[in-house]
RNA sequence: GGGUGAUUAGCUCAGUUGGGAGAGCGUCGCCCUUACAAGGCGAAUGUCGGGGGUUCAAAUCCCUCAUCACCCACCA
C-alpha cells in the first residue's frame, strides 16, 4: 500500500466494478427496503443538496443491503418542463433563432436531442457519489411506460371530475408566456411607491376620492371604486360614479367589506382582471372584468389608443406622468411592497385571466392528511408535519397546465366548438364519442406541470400498473428523502397522488434535510457565485478555473469582480480534492436533524485526514500481520487474548450498538461521530499502541503476539464493515486485503453482514483496568507536557499509596507503561520511605511521581499544583454545600448524593496530598 | 399578521427522560518515537443570547424580551 491515502485511483475503479457486478441490483430474499431517488432534472449538474442527499440516502441504502434486506435504491431523472425548455431556448436564441421560429416540433425535437447529449452528465456525476442506485432500472419521466401512467392518472381524474378546465385568474409570467402555480411565485419585499390618484365625481368634477396604487397601470382596467359599507365618510357616494381618468369610461363606487377603511383615505379601485382580491370583489358585485394586457404584459386594445402595444411598466410611466399634466396625483410615496417574481425567469408575475386545466384537491387532501396524522407517514423530524397540515388544511386548487411544449401534453381534444374530449388519443377519443372524420379534432395545445408526473414518481417508476412485480415488492416504499423547499410542490402531491391511485401510501418516513448554505450561511446560488459543486471536491480545482466557473455568464461585470475577489480569498490555493468519502464524512457529521448546513471546508479536511488514519492504521496492521501466524479460531484465541485484546473488543460493542441507534434515530451526525472517536481516539491512538509492547516481544509470547494479531485484524475489518455505508471507497479497499487474512471469502465489503452488537463481547473487567492504564499513561503525559520533558528522554517513575489491586495491576501491565510513557523505570515506593522531591499528578488514589533530579522544574511545578489546589478547592465548597443543604438531602435520590459523597471524599483526599506535595516542594 | 427553527469555546456544531459543560477545526508548547507530520503528546479557552419563574438541582422545563434565519398569508 501507498504511504499516503490517494482517493483519486481507487474509487472510479471500485464503481466501475460494483456496477458491472450488478451488486446495486436487489438480490437477498430479505425484507424488501425501497427508496426512490427525487429525480434530478435530466439536463442539470450536481449541486451540494445533491451531495447532501444522496450521502444519506446511500448510507441508509448500504446499511440495509448489509442488514440483509433486498435492497432497491430506485433512480431516474426529470424532464424539468420550464428549466429544460429555456435552456434549449437560451441556446436557440443565441444563434438569433427562437422557439417560434423553428415550430413546436422541431423545437421539441432539440430538446430530445440536448437531453440526449447532456442527459448522462448528472447521472455519472451521482456515480461519482458512491450512490448504489440501481442503474438497470433507470427511468425518466417522459419514458413511454410513465407517460402512459401520466394519461391514464389523468383521465381518470378527469371522468371522476377531479380535473377541471377553469377560466380564472392564474400567476402569469410574461417572460416565458405561461400560467405557473402558486408555489412557483416567490413574493419578495422591494422598494416601490404608492401613488395616490384622484378620481373625481362624475356629477362633480370638482369632487374627488383619491385611491392609491402600487400598480398605477391597472387603473386602465378600473371598474369600480370600493368602500366600506360601515365608512360614513362615503355614505352619500355610494352608487356614484366617478370619472376614469385618462380612459373616458365611468365607473360606480360600491361598497365591499374589503376595503379596509383604515387603510389611506379608505376607497380603493377595483381592477377584477389584474388582481386576485379584486377579482373577487368583481365577482362577488358583478363588475367588468376588463383585461389590459397581452401575453407579453404590453397593454392591450381594450385599453386607450395611446397606451395600446406600451410594455406594462412604461406604461406605467406614462400614466402617472399623465395624471401629474392633469393634476390628478395628490402625492407619491416611497412604499414597500411584496413583489411576486417568477421562480425561474425573475420576472415580475401577473394576475392574468385565461383558461387553464386544474385538479381539484380537496377529496384527494384529505386522506392524504389523515395518512400523516394517523402516523402511517412520518416526518422526520417531525415538526415538519406541522408545515405539511397548514398547507394541506389550507389547499388551493392546483393548476397543473403550463403554456410549454417541453412535456407531458394534455390528453385532451377540442371540436370546432370548443367542445372537450379527454382520452388516451384522437383515435380514441374519436371512437369513444363517435366523431368521424368530419368532425375536426385539436389537441389542448398544454402540457402538464413538471410536478404533475413527480407526483406518481414512486409507483410509476416501479412498474405499477401493468408490470407489477416490483410495485407489489418494494411499494410502499420506506423513506423518502428530499429537502423542505419541496414539501409542497412534490411531498404532499406525491402522497394525494398516490393514495388515490394505488391505494397505498407512498413511503413510511420522510427524512427532511436542511438547505446545504456556504461557508458564511448564505444560501449557494449561481447569482451570488457561492456555488461548490461536489465533484470539485473530490477531484479539487485550480483557483483560476474556480474563478472562471463561477463568473461565466455573468451579466453584470462588478458582480463578477465581486465574485472573483471573494472567490480567491476564500480559497487562496483553489480547492484541493479530499475524494468522495471525506466529502461524504462531512455530510454526515453535519446532519443533525432539522437544520440547515454550513459547509465547512475545514471539516472535509479533516475527514480527508481521518482517512490517511484508517489508511495507516490498515497499513500497520498489514505490516504485522502478513506472513505471519495469526490465531484465527476465536475460541482458540481467546485464551491468550491480552486486557488491551479484550478492551477493544468491548469498545467495539459499544460503538456497534450506538451506531445501530443512531441509524434507527437518522442521527448520522452521531452515527459518524461514533465511528471517528471510536476508529481515531480508541483503536488508533489506545489500541494500536497496546498492540506493540506485545508484537514487538513475540518470542518470550508467541501466543499473545498472534492472538493480538487476530484481534486487530478482527476488529480492523468489523470497524471497515460498521464504516462502508459511510465510507465506501476506502473501506472496499482495504477490506480486500484484510478480509483474506481472516481467511473471509467475499467478493465485496457492500455484500457483508452489517456487524451486530453482540453483548457478550462487553468486557467491563477489561475496561475498568484498561481505564486504570491509559489514567497512569496520561498522568505521566502530563507531567511530561508541562515540565516540557522530551518525549524521547526515558524516566523514572514512582508510585505512592493505592491498594493491592494497583499493586498487582502494576505487575501485570507494566509493560504497557513503559513502552507507552517511554519510562526508565517504575516502582512503588516502600512504606515508610522518604519521597523525593518530584512533581506529582493523581490517578485516583495513586500518586504519581516524576522526581525532580534536574528534570523538573521546580517553580514551575510550585504553580502548577497550586492551580490544581485551587480547582479542587472550587469544587470542594460547591460539592459540601450540596451536602450541607438539608432540602438537597432530602429530596434529591440516593444515588445522586451517594455520588456527591464520594466526589467530596475524592476531592478532599486529593487537595490534601497536593498540599502535601506542595509544602514538600516549599522546603526546597 | 400567523408559524417554525436557531442563539453553547475564536470558527463549525453535539449535548437523548433536568444531577459536576463536549467534539472537530483553529491557537499555544514539546516532538520527524520503526502505521501515519494529512502525524504524536500535552495545554489554554465558555455569566450555555438577556431577564424572570418552577425545582434541592436548569444549557435542558415554563414565561418574557432581544437578535438571526426560514415558511405561509397579505392592505390597495
Amino acid at each position: 500500500m501507498d504511504k499516503t491515502y490517494q482517493p483519486k485511483q481507487l474509487e472510479d475503479q471500485w464503481y466501475k466494478t460494483w456496477e458491472e457486478r450488478g451488486y446495486f441490483a436487489p438480490s437477498s430474499d430479505g425484507d424488501p427496503y425501497c427508496i426512490v431517488i427525487p429525480p434530478p432534472n435530466v439536463t442539470g449538474r450536481l449541486h451540494m443538496g445533491h451531495g447532501f442527499q444522496n450521502a444519506i440516502m446511500d448510507a441508509l441504502i448500504r446499511y440495509h443491503r448489509m442488514l440483509g434486506r433486498a435492497t432497491l435504491w430506485q433512480v431516474g431523472t426529470d424532464h424539468a418542463g420550464i428549466a429544460t425548455q429555456m435552456v434549449v431556448e437560451r441556446k436557440l436564441n443565441a444563434k438569433g433563432s427562437s422557439r417560434q421560429e423553428v415550430g413546436r416540433e422541431e423545437f421539441v425535437k432539440k430538446v430530445w436531442d440536448w437531453k440526449e447529449e447532456s442527459g448522462g452528465i448528472i447521472t455519472e456525476q451521482i456515480r461519482r457519489l458512491g450512490s448504489s442506485l440501481d442503474w438497470t432500472r433507470e427511468r425518466f419521466t417522459m419514458d413511454e411506460q410513465l407517460s402512459a401512467v401520466v394519461e391514464k392518472v389523468f383521465i381518470e381524474l378527469y371522468d371522476e371530475g377531479l380535473i377541471y378546465r377553469g377560466n380564472r385568474l392564474v400567476n402569469w409570467d410574461p417572460q416565458l408566456l405561461t400560467a405557473v402555480s402558486d408555489l412557483e411565485v416567490i413574493s419578495e419585499e422591494e422598494n416601490g411607491f404608492l401613488w395616490h390618484f384622484r378620481y373625481p365625481l362624475a356629477d362633480d368634477p370638482s369632487r374627488h376620492v383619491i385611491i392609491a396604487t402600487t400598480r398605477p397601470e391597472t387603473l386602465l382596467g378600473d371598474s369600480a371604486i370600493a368602500v366600506h359599507p360601515d365608512d360614513e365618510r362615503y355614505k352619500d357616494l355610494l352608487g356614484k360614479f366617478v370619472e376614469l381618468p385618462l380612459c373616458n369610461r365611468q365607473i360606480p363606487i360600491i361598497a365591499d367589506d374589503y376595503a379596509d377603511p383604515e387603510f389611506g383615505t379608505g376607497c380603493v379601485k377595483i381592477t377584477p382582471a389584474h388582481d386576485f382580491n379584486d377579482y373577487e370583489v368583481g365577482k362577488r358585485n358583478d363588475l367588468e372584468i376588463i383585461n389590459i394586457l397581452t401575453d407579453a404584459a404590453c397593454i392591450n386594445e381594450n385599453a386607450p389608443e395611446a397606451y395600446r402595444g406600451l410594455d406594462r411598466f412604461e406604461a406605467r410611466k406614462q400614466i402617472v406622468a399623465d395624471m401629474e399634466a392633469l393634476g390628478l396625483v395628490d402625492k407619491i410615496e416611497p412604499h414597500k411592497l411584496k413583489v411576486p417574481r417568477g421562480d425561474r425567469s425573475g420576472v415580475v408575475i401577473e394576475p392574468y385571466l385565461t383558461h387553464q386545466w386544474y385538479v381539484a384537491v380537496q377529496s384527494l387532501a384529505d386522506p392524504a392528511i389523515k395518512a400523516v396524522e394517523d402516523g402511517d407517514i412520518e416526518f422526520v423530524p417531525k415538526n415538519w408535519e406541522n408545515t405539511y397540515f397548514a398547507w394541506m388544511r389550507n389547499i388551493q386548487d392546483w393548476c397543473i397546465s403550463r403554456q410549454l411544449w417541453w412535456g407531458h401534453r394534455i390528453p385532451a381534444w377540442y371540436d370546432e366548438d370548443g367542445k372537450v374530449y379527454v382520452g388516451k388519443s384522437e383515435a380514441q377519443v374519436r371512437a369513444k364519442h363517435s366523431l368521424d372524420s368530419s368532425v375536426i379534432l385539436r389537441q389542448d395545445e398544454d402540457v402538464l406541470d413538471t410536478w404533475f408526473s413527480s407526483a406518481l414518481w414512486t409507483f410509476s417508476t416501479l412498474g405499477w400498473p401493468d408490470e407489477r412485480e416490483y410495485f407489489e415488492r418494494f411499494h410502499p416504499t420506506d423513506v423518502l428523502v428530499t429537502g423542505f423547499d419541496i414539501i409542497f410542490f412534490w411531498v404532499a402531491r406525491m402522497i394525494m397522488m398516490t393514495l388515490k391511485f394505488t391505494g397505498e401510501i407512498p413511503f413510511k418516513k420522510v427524512y427532511i434535510t436542511g438547505l446545504v448554505r456556504d461557508e458564511q450561511g448564505q444560501k449557494m446560488s449561481k447569482s451570488k457565485g457561492n456555488i461548490l459543486d461536489p465533484i470539485d471536491l473530490i477531484d479539487g480545482i485550480e483557483l483560476d478555473e474556480l474563478v472562471q466557473k463561477r463568473t461565466a455568464d455573468m451579466m453584470q461585470p462588478q458582480l463578477k469582480q465581486k465574485i472573483e475577489k471573494h472567490t480567491r480569498d476564500a480559497f487562496p490555493q483553489g480547492i484541493t480534492g479530499y475524494g468522495t468519502d471525506a466529502l461524504r464524512f462531512t455530510f454526515y457529521s453535519l446532519a443533525s436533524t432539522g437544520r440547515d448546513i454550513k459547509f465547512d471546508l475545514g471539516r472535509t479536511e479533516g475527514y480527508r485526514n481521518f482517512c490517511n488514519k484508517i489508511w495507516n492504521a490498515a497499513r500497520y496492521v498489514l505490516m504485522n500481520c502478513e506472513d505471519k501466524s495469526v490465531v484465527d479460531d476465536a475460541s482458540q484465541s481467546r485464551l491468550h487474548l491480552s486486557i488491551a485484546d479484550r478492551w477493544i473488543a468491548s469498545r467495539f460493542e459499544q460503538t456497534a450498538s450506538s451506531i445501530e441507534e443512531s441509524m434507527t434515530n437518522y442521527r448520522f451526525d452521531l452515527a459518524s461521530q461514533a465511528l471517528h472517536e471510536f476508529i481515531w481516539n480508541e483503536y488508533c491512538d489506545w489500541y494500536v499502541e497496546l498492540s506493540k509492547p506485545v508484537l514487538w516481544d513475540e518470542e518470550n509470547n508467541p501466543d499473545e503476539a498472534a492472538a493480538t494479531r487476530w484481534m486487530l485484524l478482527n476488529i480492523m475489518e468489523k470497524s471497515l464493515r460498521l464504516l462502508h455505508p459511510f465510507m465506501p471507497y476506502i473501506t472496499e479497499e482495504i477490506w480486500q486485503r484484510i478480509a483474506p487474512l481472516l481467511g473471509i471469502q467475499g467478493e465485496s465489503i457492500m455484500l457483508q453482514p452489517y456487524p451486530q452488537p453482540e453483548s457478550a463481547n462487553v468486557d467491563e473487567s477489561a475496561e475498568q483496568s484498561v481505564e486504570w492504564i491509559k489514567g497512569i499513561i496520561v498522568a505521566i503525559r502530563n507531567i511530561r507536557g508541562e515540565m516540557d520533558i522530551s518525549p524521547a528522554k526515558a524516566i523514572p517513575v514512582y508510585l505512592n499509596k493505592g491498594d493491592a489491586d494497583d499493586k498487582a495491576r502494576l505487575e501485570e501491565y507494566r509493560h504497557y507503561l513503559e513502552k507507552l510513557a517511554k519510562l526508565e523505570s517504575i516502582q512503588w515506593l516502600d512504606a515508610g520511605e522518604e519521597l523525593p522531591a518530584a512533581a506529582t499528578q493523581l490517578h485516583g488514589d495513586i500518586e504519581i511521581l516524576v522526581p525532580m533530579a534536574g528534570l523538573i522544574n521546580v517553580d514551575a511545578e510550585r504553580a502548577r499544583l497550586e492551580k490544581e489546589i485551587a480547582k479542587l478547592d472550587a469544587g470542594l465548597k460547591a460539592v459540601s454545600g450540596k451536602l450541607k443543604n438539608q432540602k438537597f438531602m432530602e429530596n434529591a435520590p440516593e444515588a445522586v448524593v451517594a455520588k456527591e459523597r464520594s466526589k467530596e471524599e475524592q476531592m478532599s483526599t486529593a487537595a490534601a496530598a497536593l498540599r502535601d506535595k506542595l509544602e514538600q516542594l516549599l522546603q526546597i
